[in-house]
DNA sequence: CCTGAAAACTGAAAAAGATCAGTTTTGGCG
DNA sequence: CGCCAAAACTGATCTTTTTCAGTTTTCAGG
């Protein structure tokens, strides 16, 4: 069984990249128009909750985590793009104060669309709404494969697949032959599986002794793939 | 402070309806060209996992819980549409396998518009894509704010937030000063909420003896909102 | 109005997870 | 290269949640 055979893992990896992919060139060419190229740093935000962000975001290079602070002041991501995707859109078309933020986990690229061309690029172009909806429909699905996920699965198997999820996303950044690095603060992780980061520290230790996987400070290498899945609960029955 | 002043909490109240309501009169025309309304009994299955739906589903009376079942067959339910709401258009959308199920939780009339009169008037329609990106939007956010919930609240606080929600959901059956009654059964509360219905009976049995609410069988009238509010952590601060 | 199956409830024990209070390690910067 | 603050780690304890193994209640169909 392999892992993009995996239902809710393969749903989780989606890139809405092909969101901008291949447009018809006058289109691309008048949403481009403003665009704003610029560097980030890791731990800067791109937008905050309750905003309504300038533009539209594509992350060119690195990533970014889109998360939602509580008002205890606990944070939960619940979804960490890729470059190749683009992220901010949903304030924007609901027009709304939006109740996520977005920050950038490690140094990235990002170009930055303004609204407004946005705006006129989806009311004038013929493919871009259909896009968008097939996208955010997609998107959907995501979410609602972590619910389950969070809502049901223990702390070990939540942490295996955010493993399994994350080992993906960072595999374009591993020299070719070399190991695939997931490079990730403890707390980062644990707000992704919704834990202390005590218990993330716990659990890996636990995957390492078993062989799972090899950590460098805070960086860490999967050695065997098919005992996450294991671990994750996926291959039960 | 209002109910639906808190922010998850009206979220979770959104109600899709709008996308049908005010169409230009010829695009509302040839939409329901041929829709079938149908009569459906607690407990019937409108569409499964892995399917594509025939069409979307319009409930003009009724519930109808949509769910997602795991592996090993725990049931979570990830949302509540009530009357006036669209479903079923995610999957027609993506055009693929799709993930998710629904089944009505209560004796509904449910009116199907076929898949291909939908396309079409998408394609067709200069206000359907916009007003379906928008709701999709919202529904994301609906969803991000279930996962914040469920990663990092205690079941006791789940449990009450659900409740809270649930109750206005069902604020239209009741008769002009009678209770509103939530007739919902401990099951799918606890599908709901991420737990077992042991779980859900004891915390309900500890509001009951607190005051907050009453039982009847398996029907819940809740007496004190404001100590559900309390209870379900958004006060705090 | 019975009756049987499903649903709801209860208690006790075990497991999982959160919290606290530290110590050790790491990595950026002067 | 060493220092310092932040991050990672560790262990012990306490709380929450799950699980199991029942009993009681409800309610739909005959």
């Amino acid at each position: 069984m392999s892992i993009t055979g995996l239902f809710p893992i393969d749903k989780w990896n989606f890139k809405s990249q092909s969101i901008l992919n291949n447009l018809p060139a006058a289109e691309y060419e008048q949403l481009c128009a403003h665009m704003m190229e610029q560097e980030y740093k890791k731990g800067e935000i791109l937008f905050r909750e309750g905003t309504v962000p300038q533009g539209i975001f594509f992350i060119k290079r690195g990533k970014v985590k889109k998360y939602q602070v509580d008002r205890d002041g606990k944070e939960q991501i619940f979804y960490v793009a890729n470059s190749g995707e683009l992220i901010g859109y949903h304030a924007i078309l609901t027009n709304e104060r939006y109740p996520d933020s977005a920050a950038v986990l490690e140094d990235s690229t990002i170009a930055c669309i303004p609204k407004e061309d946005f705006l006129e690029a989806l009311e004038r172009s013929t493919v871009l709404p259909q896009r968008l909806l097939r996208t955010l429909s997609h998107e959907f699905t995501v979410l609602t494969n972590s619910i389950s996920i969070l809502a049901q699965r223990s702390v070990r198997e939540r942490l295996a697949i955010a493993l399994i999820v994350l080992r993906e996303k960072f595999k374009d950044e591993a020299p070719p032959g070399k190991d695939i690095v997931i490079n990730i603060s403890r707390k980062d992780l644990a707000n992704i599986v919704g834990t202390g980061d005590e218990n993330v520290t716990r659990f890996l230790t636990e995957f390492k002794t078993a062989g799972i996987l090899d950590t460098h400070g805070r960086k860490i290498m999967i050695r065997d793939v098919g005992k996450l899945i294991a671990l994750s609960g996926y291959n039960s029955r």
